[in-house]
DNA sequence: TCGCTTGCCGAAACCGGTTTCGGAGAGGAT
DNA sequence: ATCCTCTCCGAAACCGGTTTCGGCAAGCGA
């Protein structure tokens, strides 16, 4: 399908005035050897003495050469690409971060004389398949997998080829893998002590989907934090499922409707935090007086928000470049198990979170009587 | 820098289980044929009868086989393989939207079995230089641009190199150039138009970037739209350069600060329209009622505004689309002057338009009032 | 029947690299 | 002086394709 093509005759570029590359074979007639000789000493072979290695690498430098990395990818096999391949029907809650994160694994990569291959896809098996064409068509060493799963296909795949990957989020079976991810859970805890240290005593966990590694690690952390702060964990406060603004919408308004409603929320996503705000001002409340609220991820949306989310923020692009950093590493041939980092988020005070103005009874009477005086489901 | 490893030893990769590919030679001992024969069928040469380009196709297609572009690229030049270079010091109003535009792109390349390679690029100089690699690295065999300037020093390069390129906005001096646009000057009339028609008489505008070959048809468009709804033209109501919140606020600061001020606003960008709310909120008043705002680009945050924010969307998804295909056929040697191609966008009403309840006189004075009881500089 | 096209395919060179193999020359031990 | 071992580099094969060149056989006109 397209891969030869469909029209009659091959056309031809228009006649392209580009200056012709620098070869290795120029490289090694100005030197007076072969190219096999310029080509070991490149590449740091032993046979090669100094003196002649050095002689050939400062040439190479002087005459601007650098190897065509598919005339070396059709030997080794090598094509100096990392791959990443992104899965569009997901929830949109890193799409405003894709420049960022691309932006560090560019910088690091092209630092490298290496390129990032990238394909979106849509649904599990597209992404597999995707991925098995590149590696098929050897256009990639490796791979960074964004938003790792609990139990990942992807990483089944890549293992059983033996191909180089790094995560980006860890993952249940961690064997065989590198990753790089963010503490989540860590700021999790801090967000329950943070708001238990304000004086709320009923604070509410709404987290993501069910799927990710993530939720799990952060669902711990809010109980850590919880255990940390003495307060008892209440299950009625639990939500999860929320990655966009219309479920996290949802979250809210079942957790408003108890009985003893909370007077705070940990949300595990920034952009489901946001559809807890609808629901808040449709009762004529606002967020850091009536409800604290507290998200995680640091989009720029958050900012927008009245008031401005309160957040946990992640470095996006230092993920990207340590993730690229690491994967090259990688490919080069270093142990998995020893590329293995995390990071923490920081703490983005905006002002959603404050002391407690009314304990949850004040609270849900309030409520009820912002439900009685408000149209309850103007929701778009 | 890095093009030649600093290791000593090249690595290895540790032994691959994956099957092995299936080459030329494969089909060609398959059919009993030269690989030369079999290149040429598969390539539609003329030289091949087509009863053996048919046997040669089908137990090709049979066999599975499809050829290794990089070992296709060192021969012919062609990596099969789009560029896209973002540079990322820009304003992020296209960020939300670059998961679209690459699915559009991935899209189509997949469809094709071309591969797209993406760099990001810190300022222009970083852009050409990341243009050139790739460019002399033979990795790409043409560009999409994003974002086209009034003088692109982009397309000074390509034409010079006489390199394959489509471009994503018109330009000052078309020739030679392929684009796809959307005809955002006809949406700015089309504002201009709807707010007219709903009252309004004191309407300004606030352009996006001076740079950038948009603004200047967008300004072009919403001239014509004053002309055409018989409004004459206020030179105090038109600003420039905003392109991110705070920039939208400061114009909306200075425009509301007028003798007359507008009673409707229609901003270039969404980016900056979102900062126009937090001038309107500052004030007491409210978006909608006391003043009507329209955007342009559709950005997901400007649903989460109170009011929404109504604007025109741009399908940035079929932009990708559409120009990945066009650069596919340019490669391929399509007449440039051929590609050329704009689409609408649509309007979206959120409900932040609507009659002016008050004149422009009276809202003078609320805003007057509301600056008394406000701080004014409360901004962040 | 002969010569000359024409259609069709094989042989081989080529692209720009990498890798294997072997041998020349230096140096050391005997 | 001879042999043996290293050190270091050249020659050539190779990777998986493309493209040039040439030649065989069929078809055609004279």
């Amino acid at each position: 399908m397209g891969a030869f093509g469909e029209h009659g005759l091959p056309e031809r570029q228009p006649a392209g005035r580009r200056r012709p590359r620098i070869t290795i074979s120029d490289v090694s007639a100005a030197l007076g050897l072969t190219k096999s000789t310029v080509s070991r000493a490149l590449n740091g072979y032993p046979d090669i003495s100094s003196t002649t290695r050095e002689r050939v690498r400062s040439t190479a430098a002087r005459m601007g050469y650098r190897p065509l990395s598919h005339a070396q990818a059709i030997r080794t096999g090598r094509a100096r690409a990392l791959g990443l391949v992104i899965q569009i029907d997901d929830h949109d809650a890193h799409r405003p971060f894709l420049a960022d994160f691309l932006a560090g694994i560019s910088f690091v990569a092209s630092g490298e004389g290496w390129t990032i291959t990238v394909a979106t896809a849509d649904g599990e098996a597209a992404t597999l398949a995707t991925m098995r064409r590149l590696l098929d068509e050897h256009k990639v060493d490796g791979f960074i997998l964004p938003r790792t799963l609990i139990e990942d296909p992807r990483i089944t795949l890549l293992r059983s080829q033996d191909v180089p990957f790094v995560m980006f989020g860890r993952t249940r079976d961690p064997a065989g893998c590198a990753w790089y991810d963010i503490r989540s859970e860590d700021a999790m805890a801090d967000a329950v002590r943070r708001l238990a240290s304000l004086g709320h005593r009923r604070i509410a966990f709404v987290n993501g989907g069910g799927r990710y590694q993530y939720s799990r690690l952060r669902l711990d952390g809010f109980r850590r934090g919880l255990a940390s702060a003495g307060v008892e964990e209440d299950p009625r406060l639990v939500r999860s499922d929320a990655l966009v603004p219309h479920e996290g919408e949802e979250a809210a308004e079942s957790l408003l409707a108890l009985l003893r409603p909370p007077t705070a929320v940990v949300f595990a996503v920034d952009a489901a935090a946001l559809g807890l705000y609808r629901a808040v001002r449709r009762r004529g409340l606002r967020v850091g007086r009536h409800l604290s609220v507290v998200g995680y991820d640091g989009i720029p949306d958050g900012n927008h928000a009245d008031p401005p989310l309160s957040t946990y923020a992640v470095d996006i692009r230092r993920a990207g470049e340590r993730l690229a950093r690491m994967l090259i590493e990688r490919i080069r041939g270093a142990d998995p198990e020893r590329l293995r980092e995390t990071a923490p988020a920081t703490f983005i005070d905006r002002g959603s979170l404050a002391a407690p103005e009314l304990g949850p009874g004040d609270l849900a009477r309030l409520l009820a009587a912002g439900r009685a005086t408000t149209q309850v489901d103007n929701r778009r």
